[in-house]
DNA sequence: TCCGTCATCCCCCAAAAGTGCTATTGATAG
DNA sequence: CTATCAATAGCACTTTTGGGGGATGACGGA
């Protein structure tokens, strides 16, 4: 039997999801609320196993919302449940640890299957929410962004970030420190760096290593 | 009608899926293969418009393939077909472009609601899917292991990570070279590195800083 | 063939970094 | 009231680094 507590500010559609649940013989609604205000609380005395919450509310929305769930409460599910589907937001609400992502336009029996679904230990998305969270990772993706380095600048650069000293890195390859020392020189000047620190972080930021 | 490409090394199953596809109306199987070493080649000449692929090949496994489709012809949809696996291989993928996610166990029914799904701009992926990829997202925005450095020696640390010198950095908080030097031991110490790049790279990578 | 790039090596030299100690002060926790 | 800790500072000493030169052979394209 799943226990579900319902954030959503429209009180219509609230009655109605509370409606189309408790028509459900294995759900019951523990309680509704229009803002997330003192969600705490609530959750700790209605003990839910799965929350509903939209992201819009007046008040304290569903981003604290989830935020703070997540925070006190890491074994109760929550569902997203939400009209606007900008980046920023559906980041924000993965990021707090929401367990799945549903779009208002989602049909009933879909909220449904989502609820069991999520209670399973799954993660519920509309193909569209999920289509944009593989686009972020896309986007996440190091663009090979060419500085010029040759392969053996590359190699030595990799050493450098590891904390090697030009004489171990010179040993590593066998040559010698000052051939090092000129391919570091040769590698400060096309990363516009004065120093090994700042050429290291700038590798690491360009992630051209990982 | 959907041109699609079938990657898969078991031949079997190849067939099979050949075999499931022509069944419907709206599918038309241009090819299979068991590996993606000529994949460029074929994508060029089959012009598929949704690949199905394997992970596990032999030669060039999908990983490769996935990377290479998606940046010789982003257009076209590339659907991961496998045997549960690693977070390490998924992710992969989906870095590199994939759209979508199916497990080996996946129905019929499902891999054909996939494809059509892909093919109209969707991500299809399993719940379980779904519920790693979110998880990763919770990981990757892991809170600042803590070294025990001071609110100081973060200051310093920071500094160094731009090319800052130690007299620089006594300048910037009109303390001396040597309470410099005494922090950057201090920190040394604490993160277990042996100097200043090894530090850096050390930060950046537990993100203690961007 | 000549020119450019790469990788290699060398010198000099000053500045910077790293190591190992010690030591004072002020705040804070027990 | 002490013990700890953060922040400060100093000194001696060695090693490493960075910037300025210059040079050579190999390789490849114009």
């Amino acid at each position: 039997m799943h226990q579900i507590l319902i954030y959503e500010d429209n009180e219509r559609l609230r009655n109605s999801l509370e409606l189309l649940l408790k028509g459900m013989p294995n759900m019951n609604v523990v309680g509704g609320f229009g803002n997330c205000d003192k969600v705490i609380e609530q959750v700790k005395n209605l003990m839910p196993t799965v929350i509903l919450m939209d992201i819009d509310m007046p008040g304290e929305g569903g981003i604290i919302g989830v935020e703070k769930v997540k925070r006190h409460f890491p074994e109760v599910f929550v569902l997203m449940f939400t009209v606007f589907d900008d980046d920023e937001r559906l980041m924000a609400c993965l990021r707090s640890g929401a367990n799945g992502y549903l779009l208002k336009k989602t049909s009933p029996l879909q909220i449904i299957d989502a609820i069991e679904n999520v209670a399973s230990g799954g993660a519920p998305m509309t193909p569209e929410i999920a289509r944009r969270v593989l686009e972020t990772f896309k986007v996440e993706r190091k663009i090979p962004s060419d500085l010029g380095l040759t392969p053996r600048e590359m190699q030595v650069l990799e050493l450098l970030i590891k904390g090697h000293t030009y004489k171990m890195i010179a040993h590593d390859f066998s040559i010698s420190v000052e051939t090092v020392r000129s391919h570091l020189k040769n590698i400060y000047e096309k990363m516009h760096v004065n120093n090994g620190n700042e050429a290291v972080a700038k590798a690491l930021r360009m992630r051209l290593f990982e």
